[in-house]
RNA sequence: CGGGGAGUAGCGCAGUCCGGUAGCGCAUUCGCUUUGGGAGCGAAGGGUCGCAGGUUCAAAUCCUGUCUCCCCGACCA
């Protein structure tokens, strides 16, 4: 029997990585904070990737590719940026290798004259690439996204939530007004949003950061903010509005329809393979992975049950005709008839890998013409006529679907508090964690107290709008409650 | 970089205190029986015990050094 995953309650490190596992999703790599992205893990990427480059392409974008090296001097050109990821990235300094007594050392003669940058985000390339676009208000505006890798040479790592390499899309945009990048920056936001909830089943606070939390670069970061199963919190996603900084710092001008050159202003977005660990601390349970269905790359599985050869042909034929029913539906289906697992074998192992749906087919469900149906999020058994199943699996996966982000909702209320005095802040932070809204006096001092004296930081200020109070620490005014919790 | 833990078969571990032929479970291979919640029986293969020194007749075990990984903190999508 393989390992059991471990108890969510008990120790939940370890549990998050025993779901990883279970399900196949990745490994650790040989290099240390890096990880092997298995097919199963690979392939719910994939589904989100489609979902999220759709919904990017309905708003007007277009996809390019650009390099992976960045010259060192690039980056030092915008002075907020640089600082803010000089302590962590990869440089490439040599060209060559050279063998030396079996082994390999890197080659002195091989030196680079300028260092390279393994990107850690992509503005300063691309924005280089603008200023030789870009001329007249006419070029504007330039609205592109890149799916790429990039490198983060972070301290501490984790599956998925910060690994030192990591997928992503960035977005990168250039708008002749501020009006028109900030009206940009907003309606990405949105898409996260709306592919976070709508696809991931998970629930998000829309904000943006205070300064001390802002992009390094940004003039404005926006976020959307989750609340793991462990009450912590996840940033999924950030789009920030960058004023003119790097318009400026690659010196990206256009001449405007009065005939004047202007600075371009400017937007960057993203989300990461952090969302896939987002996905598992969201939904998952003791028994391994939970997939939402619009996201699941097997959104239903058959497990045919026989004795013998005879009952063997009969059942995978009916099997067969829920699989065409569903496929005819555009669900995506697998008849899982391995002879090497029994059907025990196989319940187990589609539990962990997160499958939405289980459809059991066996002598006793032909002759009474009906099927075994199996829930993965609330491990409910039924059985039920073959006759209208596919409209039923169908209409089950929406529901699913629904479910799934209803309990994420309900969790995340469970674990949302709005304190008044800082005592009441330490003892909620303290005896429940989560979300906690409460008055902030709007500076970095207070800020930096808080996070010092309780380890929580201010995830976001919520766009929705809020009443004035006092700051809940020095009793100074306050415009609107924010959102505070200790993260991830 | 600070604090803790661990490196023994593909995976998970015992053995280390007290030195004496390398063990267990799962997985793998073969055969038969099985199949409605991680199958049973029988047989087989697989490890220079992280690495380097040292002590000893003898080292997974004792000593010294060293490397790596995991967890907690500082940094962060």
């Amino acid at each position: 029997m393989a390992k059991k995953i471990t108890n969510r309650e008990e120790d939940y490190s370890q549990w998050y990585q025993d779901v990883i596992r279970e399900a196949k999703l990745a490994d650790h790599s040989p290099v240390r904070g890096s990880m092997v992205i298995r097919p199963n893990g690979f392939a719910l990427w994939e589904n989100m990737k489609e979902a999220l480059d759709t919904m990017f392409k309905e708003t007007g974008h277009e996809n390019a590719y650009f390099p992976l090296f960045i010259p060192k001097s690039f980056l030092s050109k915008e002075a907020q940026h640089v600082e803010g990821f000089a302590k962590e990235c990869a440089v490439v300094t040599h060209s060559r290798l050279m063998s030396v007594d079996g082994g390999v050392e890197v080659d002195p003669e091989s030196k680079l004259e300028e260092e390279l940058i393994v990107r850690p985000t992509s503005e300063t390339i691309i924005w280089d690439s603008y200023r030789n676009w870009i001329q007249s208000y006419r070029d504007l505006p330039i609205l592109i996204n890149q799916w790429a890798n990039v490198v983060r040479w972070e301290m501490r790592t984790r599956l998925f939530l910060r690994t030192m390499e990591f997928l992503w899309q960035e977005g990168h945009t250039a708008h002749a007004s501020k009006e028109e990048a900030i009206e940009e920056t907003e309606q990405m936001l949105e898409v996260y949003r709306s592919f976070a909830e709508d696809y991931m089943a998970m629930p998000v606070i829309k904000g943006v950061k205070t300064e001390s939390e802002r992009f390094a670069g940004a003039v404005e970061t926006y976020c959307i903010e989750a609340l793991m199963q462990d009450d912590k919190a996840l940033q999924a996603g950030t789009s920030h509005f960058l004023g003119q900084n790097f318009a400026k710092a690659f010196d990206v001008k256009f001449q405007d329809q009065d005939g004047e050159h202007k600075f371009v202003w400017a937007t960057s977005w993203g989300v990461s393979t952090r969302l896939i660990g987002g996905l598992i601390m969201t939904h998952s349970d003791d028994h391994g992975l939970v997939l939402p269905p619009k996201l699941a790359p097997t959104q239903v599985v058959i497990v045919p049950i026989w004795r013998d050869d005879e009952q063997k042909a009969n059942v995978l034929e009916y099997a067969d005709t829920i699989k065409k029913e569903l496929t005819d539906l555009d669900i995506s289906v697998k008849l899982d008839d391995r002879e090497n697992y029994n059907p025990g074998w196989k319940f187990n192992e589609h539990e962990t890998a997160g499958i939405p749906l289980r459809v059991v087919v066996g002598p006793r469900d032909l002759k009474n013409n009906n099927v075994e149906l199996a829930r993965r999020d609330t491990l409910d058994k039924n059985i039920v006529d073959r006759e209208g199943l596919a409209e039923r699996i169908d209409n089950l996966l929406d529901e699913i679907q629904q479910d799934l982000f209803d309990a994420a909702k309900e969790r995340r209320e469970q674990k949302t508090n709005t304190v008044e005095t800082y005592d009441e802040f330490k003892q909620v932070l303290d005896d429940e964690g989560g979300f906690i809204y409460a008055h902030w006096d709007g500076t970095a001092e207070t800020e930096e107290q808080i996070k010092e004296e309780t380890k929580a930081t201010i995830r976001c200020i919520p766009l929705e709008d809020g009443e004035p109070g006092e700051c809940m620490v020095t009793g100074k005014p306050s415009e609107q409650r924010v959102l505070f919790a200790r993260a991830y």
